[in-house]
DNA sequence: CTATCACCTTCGTGTTACACGAAGTCAATC
DNA sequence: GATTGACTTCGTGTAACACGAAGGTGATAG
């Protein structure tokens, strides 16, 4: 049994976050004991992984609510959950692409410089490559006095 | 020359968003013409594209506009912008990951709920299969009666 | 000339998901 | 019995817009 503080610390969560998904009614295994004093089985420690998972990849407080909620009604409500979670897999596939051009693009960027720090290229041309994957994207200098 | 709703068709970015960051000086290339309108050149839209990159991979508005002013004030400013553009790198490798993880997540759970739709396990057992990836995370069935 | 679009503007409040601090409780410890 | 430390509830603060209202342009249509 863990406190708030050590699902905190278990799951990356603040224990801000951690109180309130629990007073949303987000970790229906959490329980009390006589002082009051939430405990986080291990339950409910993978019901804050999932949380944190959902809401990561856009899923709002309110709908994570819904979800948990279909959970607890039972089997008879696998077919909305395995559609929910499709459509949230899909999103998550979308973010992992831009993650991936994130990385590129700023990549480039700190390349950009480092060239322009090592003497490689004479002068700050384009010193922000915002746009690389456009077609139209310019190439002379941003900067124009 | 762009209007505000092209610029934001143009970036992904909502009309609100590309006034909202013009008007905190996100944008030093837009102009306005006689009319008082915003009027993006392709530098102004490289700006937004910059802008909305820094952005996803967590950086503050404010902190954007510092790199913004940073960029305005010239070459000397170089090992600076090095320096926090590398940072946020880093940060947008450690999304990356986090991106993978979650999709790994999502792709495990529409698996599990895929399976009892087809009947190939028995029953709704561990209905959320949060924490896969800890050692201690429980198998059994998640909601005792 | 007027009216209707289709934009644009500024202004001001609403929203989400917490962050943070205050003030109090409670068990244990020095 | 006073302090410590972790917990509680309560209540306001915040970031980054979202959204709607109210109104100003300029072009086109009748």
């Amino acid at each position: 049994m863990h406190t708030v503080k050590e699902a905190a610390l278990m799951t990356g969560l603040t224990e801000h976050a951690v109180r309130f998904y629990t007073d949303k009614g987000l970790v229906p295994s959490v329980q009390r004991n006589k002082n009051n004093i939430r405990l986080f089985d291990e339950e409910s420690i993978n019901w804050l992984y999932g949380i944190k998972c959902l809401k990561q990849t856009g899923m709002q407080i309110e709908n994570i609510k819904t979800y948990v909620d279909l959970c607890l009604e039972g089997d008879s409500t696998v077919p909305q959950r395995f559609a929910l979670m499709k459509e949230y897999k899909e999103m998550a596939l979308v973010q992992l692409e831009e993650a991936k051009q994130r990385v590129a693009h700023l990549e480039e960027t700190t390349h950009h410089y480092q060239a322009i720090l090592e003497n490689r290229i004479p002068d700050t041309t384009n010193p922000n490559k915002w746009g690389i994957d456009r077609k139209d994207a310019r190439s002379g200098p941003v900067f124009r006095k």
